[in-house]
DNA sequence: TTGAAAGCGCTAACAT
DNA sequence: ATGTTAGCGCTTTCAA
C-alpha cells in the first residue's frame, strides 16, 4: 500500500528498514531484540515503535544462519496419531517453546530405516538438538547424530549407554510388576495380548519370565501387528478363546496397551463374558479413558506429561552447555489398581 | 577424527568443501543439487562422490535465506492429542514431504488469540504457506497472513470468503443429515450432547433447526467444555437421565464426537440400559473404533485422509503459482448406518 | 557446462 | 551505548 516509488514489488521490511526509521544502525536493532539490556531504554522504545509501525517480523532463518543457532529442535516419534506419543511430544513442545524453540515433528512409523532418513533430512535444517523415541537406532543414524554433535534425548526407554541422555522407564520392570500383580491377585491362568513393537515385545519377554519364575506354566500369547486398535483387541480375545474355548474362567489377560485391553473388554461383553467375573483384564499406559471404562481398567500408569517435560528440561540443560545433567532419567511407573481384575 | 592441522574445532564441511574436493566451484555444486540437468553427468558424479566421502548435508537454512524459499510450511491445529486433527495433519505432512516441504506443527488449543500468536511466531521462520483449522480467525491474524502474502489453506470448514483457499465440508449439512437420519428412523424424542468448540456448536444449531423443521419440539441438550473424553460422554448421559429419569425409551442422542457417543454407550451399559433397545446413539467422525464398538456406532464419516491430502494438494498448487485452484473444496461427509440406532 | 560475483537478512566481534 | 566490519552457507544472475 505504502510502497514508495511505485516499484514493482513492495520490498520487504528488514532490520535495515527498522534501523533507518529509528535512526540507528542494524546492529543496534539486533541488540534491541537479543540483548536489550545493552541498549538504552529510549532507543529500544524508538525501535519498538518502528517495529509496530511496520509490522516487522525478524527473519529467524537469517538470524539462524548468522548466529549458527537455528532455535529449532527435531523430534521423531513412531506415530503422531497414537495418543501415547502425541501427548508426550505435546508436552515436550510446550516446554521448549517457552525457551523460544520450535520443533519439527516427524513420524518414523516404528521403522529404524525411516528414522534414519528423517534424521538426515532434519539435519539439513541444523536443529540444535534431537528428541528420539527409544534407544534402538540404526548405526548410520547414531553416526550422523554423533557427527552433528548436538544434544540427543532418547525417550521412552532406559539404557546403560545412551547416545547422550535417555529419559524413560524400565519396560522390563513395569511388565514384571504387572505379572506380580496378577499373581498376587491369585490368577494362575494368564495370557498376554501384545503389539509387536520393540518396547512392547521387551515387556512381553519380561512378563513371561516373571510368570515362569512364579511357576505359571503355559501362558497363552497373541501378538498383534501395527498400532493398537479396538478391533485388534477384539480379535485378540477371539483368538485366545478359539484356542481354549473350554475354560477361560480364572484367566487374566495382560495387554500391551489400554486400547487392546478395551477391545478385549468389548469382545468379552459381546460374548456375554463378564469382566472381571469371567475374565480379568489389565492394560498398559493408563490412558485418559482407562478410568472411565466399565469396569474401570487396572493398568500401569506412565506419566507422559512428566516424560515430555523431563525430556525438554534435559534438552535445554544440554543446550545451555550444562554438563551436570543426569544421563539416565527414570520417570518410573505405577500399577493402578482398578476394577477389571478380581480381588481375591 | 580427520581434522587436518589439529585445529581447535573441526570446521564443518560446507559446499565449498565439496567444491574443492570435486574440483569445481560452489555454484556448480549448488546446481548439482538443485538443477542437476544443467550439469554434466560426470561432474554430478564427482560431486556426489565428494558428498558421500564427507557425509555432507546441505544447509537448508542458508539455502533458504539465499533463495528466499524456506521449504517449510506452518500448520496450526486446535489439538495434536485429538486424533481427529492428528490424523488429518499427519496426512498433510506426508503429502507435502514428498515435495520436500517440512511442516512446523503448532497447537492453538481452540483459542483465536493463541492462533494469532502462533502465526506471528511462525512468520519469523518465513514459511511458504499456512495451514489453518477453521475459518474463524482474529482480524490481527488475517492481517498478518495477508501481509505475509503466502498461500493460506483453511481446513475443516467451508466459507464463501476464505482468506485464500478452504477445504472442508458443511457442518450444517452434516448435522442436518444426522437429524434427518434420526427422524427417518422414527425417533421423536431426541437429545444432543455436544462439545463447545465452534464447529461443534455450528452443527448443534443446524441439528436443532432441522429437528424443529421436522416438528420435534423440545430436544434435550447438554454441552461439554473442552476436548471430548469418555468420561464426559458418561457425564452427558448421567445428566440427561437426571433430567428425564422416567422415559428415555425411544430417545436417540446425537453426539458431536464418536468419543462422546462411546462414553454414552458405556454409561448406558453400566446402568443396565440397552443400546439401541432403550436408547439410540449416533456419533460424529467415524473414528477407527466406531465400527468395533458393541453395538457398532452409527455416525457421520469425515474422510480425514482426504482432507489432509486435498489440503496438501491445494497448498502445493498455490506454491507452484497455479491460479486455477478451486477456492472452496468440499470433501463431503457420509452417514454411516450401523447398529446403535433402532431400525424401524 | 561452468565460473565469478553479488547478495539474502541477520549476528558478533571489535572499535569507539 | 552504539557503530563498523565481516562474515554465516548458500543461490542466482550474468559472463564466458
Amino acid at each position: 500500500m505504502t510502497a514508495k516509488q511505485g516499484k514493482k514489488k513492495a520490498q520487504p521490511v528488514t532490520m535495515a528498514t527498522i534501523a533507518r526509521i529509528a535512526g540507528v544502525t542494524p546492529s543496534t536493532v539486533s541488540r534491541a531484540f537479543n540483548h536489550p539490556e545493552l541498549i538504552s531504554p529510549e532507543t529500544v522504545e524508538r525501535i519498538m515503535e518502528a517495529v509496530r509501525l511496520t509490522g516487522y517480523v525478524p527473519n529467524l532463518v537469517a538470524g539462524g544462519l548468522a548466529s549458527n543457532r537455528s532455535r529449532s529442535l527435531a523430534a521423531i516419534v513412531p506415530s503422531i496419531t497414537n495418543i501415547i506419543y502425541a501427548a508426550f511430544v505435546q508436552n515436550f513442545v510446550v516446554n521448549v517453546r517457552e525457551r523460544g524453540y520450535q520443533v519439527m515433528l516427524m513420524e518414523s512409523g516404528f521403522s529404524r530405516q525411516t528414522e534414519q532418513e528423517l534424521v538426515a533430512t532434519a539435519l539439513g535444517r541444523r536443529p540444535e538438538g534431537f528428541l528420539l523415541t527409544g534407544v534402538n537406532h540404526s548405526n548410520a543414524c547414531r553416526r550422523q547424530l554423533l557427527a552433528a554433535d548436538v544434544p540427543v534425548i532418547e525417550a521412552w526407554d532406559l539404557t546403560e549407554s545412551p547416545i547422550d541422555i535417555c529419559v524413560g522407564f524400565s519396560h522390563a520392570g513395569a511388565a514384571k510388576a504387572a505379572a506380580r500383580h496378577l499373581v498376587g491377585r491369585g490368577y494362575r491362568s494368564v495370557a498376554i495380548a501384545t503389539m509387536d513393537d520393540e518396547r512392547a515385545l521387551r515387556r512381553r519377554d519380561a512378563f513371561l519370565a516373571e510368570l515362569r519364575a512364579a511357576g505359571i506354566a503355559h501362558p497363552r500369547e497373541v501378538t498383534l501387528p501395527g498400532g493398537p486398535t479396538l478391533g485388534k483387541g477384539r480379535q485378540a480375545l477371539a483368538r485366545l478363546l478359539a484356542e481354549q474355548a473350554d475354560d477361560t474362567a480364572d484367566t487374566a489377560i495382560f495387554c500391551s496397551s489400554d486400547v487392546i485391553a478395551h477391545g478385549i473388554m468389548i469382545e468379552a461383553q459381546s460374548r456375554g463374558l463378564s469382566v472381571p467375573g469371567d475374565l480379568g483384564v489389565m492394560g498398559f499406559g493408563d490412558q485418559e479413558f482407562a478410568a472411565d471404562l466399565n469396569p474401570a481398567l487396572t493398568t500401569i500408569r506412565i506419566d507422559r506429561a512428566a516424560l515430555g517435560a523431563r525430556a525438554a528440561e534435559a534438552m535445554m540443560a544440554r543446550i545451555d552447555g550444562r554438563e551436570d545433567v543426569e544421563r539416565r532419567i527414570d520417570i518410573g511407573f505405577e500399577v493402578i489398581d482398578r476394577a477389571s481384575l478380581l480381588a481375591r
